[in-house]
DNA sequence: GGAGACTAAGCAAGCGCTCACTTACCTGGA
DNA sequence: TCCAGGTAAGTGAGCGCTTGCTTAGTCTCC
């Protein structure tokens, strides 16, 4: 659930991989897995230690092994799912011809990945200001990262003309409220696949700055 | 902070205003107005009733004078403020003549309110999941009233050619999504006023409908 | 004198987190 | 080939504290 990318399953083969393999100790990628899905649930003041442990198959003091505390956890979810969105965007901007290409695909992108990943996009998006100070500044950074990359492609759509809009900022808050949004009503108990959501949205995102 | 309309302030004149005067007795009342503060600012789960008690002036034991229980607070503030925000699309839309005035106005009144009143609107849309069971199908029936009324615009619009959508619910609520995330992102200290948003937003919400 | 509003004190449960300890495995010298 | 020594992962028990809520009693004001 936290593997936000679709990335192939780590393959089993190394019984304890080590740092040096560049994989992630199986252990602590269970717990941020435990954490993002009982933090998406119910939230990370309602979820407890004990939780995220059985959920990993630990006892309550396992955790605190891999992890010096349950923000620390949070931390490490929040940020990762920033990252992934951020790489994700940036990806998708930089695939495009125009400006219009480029506002499908991340309008498309941002919308269909916030289906998709909507546990860790919740997260992402609602338990922001339950970090430390110094966490969510870190989280701030990558936030204004993805903020420029919808920002300079309405700007460079109104450059080029193929857009018209009232204002540069308004227009990208606008629209990544409306992908942000579906995290919060996304149920995989819906018909409509992130697929669909994201081509939905695609257009969506272009009938707020076309021009005419 | 609860009074979710822009009522003129209750005057302080009754000093034990009973039920039959129409108001709520003042102690309850300071206690909604503590716990929407509370349960905007450090979430339903995050706030204590103690915190809640003191912010109104009582001791802990008080709060359970007039409310049976910590959520049934939470069902108070959620109910009040979703009837409000019904109330107010309502009059909206019943108020304009063309379905193009309807969405200006309903998309205006929307935007505005959950800026204006963001700490409420946090509630209404962040801390539903907190609700008990039955509390839930309460409000549950509340959100399908607002939903209904701003499908009716889009229906009537798409009806009248002034519109054109590719599919009314997914319009609809995208629609919703620009609105609800204002206050996910509202902060009294930005110098954009509720009702500039407002204004901005009865515009963005046309681009998502208009034909052509 | 009785009803309602309110409080001081406190209970049972549960919280995040720690501690002393066991287990499993890795290492290197004889 | 062996085993002493070291290390990281994991556990059972539980500490200190906070939680939502209750109880028993006091203080009004009609």
């Amino acid at each position: 659930m936290l593997s936000t990318m679709s990335s192939p399953a780590r393959p089993v083969d190394s019984p304890t991989p080590s740092p040096a393999d560049g994989g992630v100790p199986d252990t602590a990628h269970r717990l941020l897995e435990a954490a993002a899905e009982a933090f998406a649930d119910r939230g990370f003041h309602a979820t407890t230690t004990r939780d995220i442990a059985s959920r990993a198959g630990l006892s309550p003091a396992g955790v605190y092994v891999h992890f010096s505390s349950k923000e620390e956890l949070l931390y490490q979810v929040s940020r990762e799912g920033h990252e992934v969105a951020r790489d994700l965007l940036v990806g998708a901007a930089a695939g495009a011809g125009t400006p219009t290409d480029a506002l499908r695909a991340i309008m498309g992108t941002f919308a269909r990945w916030h289906a998709e990943h909507f546990r860790v996009a919740r997260i992402v998006q609602y338990e922001f200001a339950n970090l430390t100070p110094e966490h969510r500044d870190a989280v701030l950074a990558l936030r204004k990262e993805i903020d420029g990359v919808v920002r300079q492609v309405v700007t460079d759509g109104v450059a080029s003309g193929e857009f018209s809009v009232e204002d540069v900022p308004d227009t990208t808050l606008a629209l990544m409220s409306m992908a942000v949004d579906v995290a919060r009503w996304y149920d995989p108990e819906i018909r409509r696949t992130p697929a669909a959501i994201g081509a939905a949205y695609a257009d969506l995102g272009l009938r707020l700055v076309r021009a005419g």
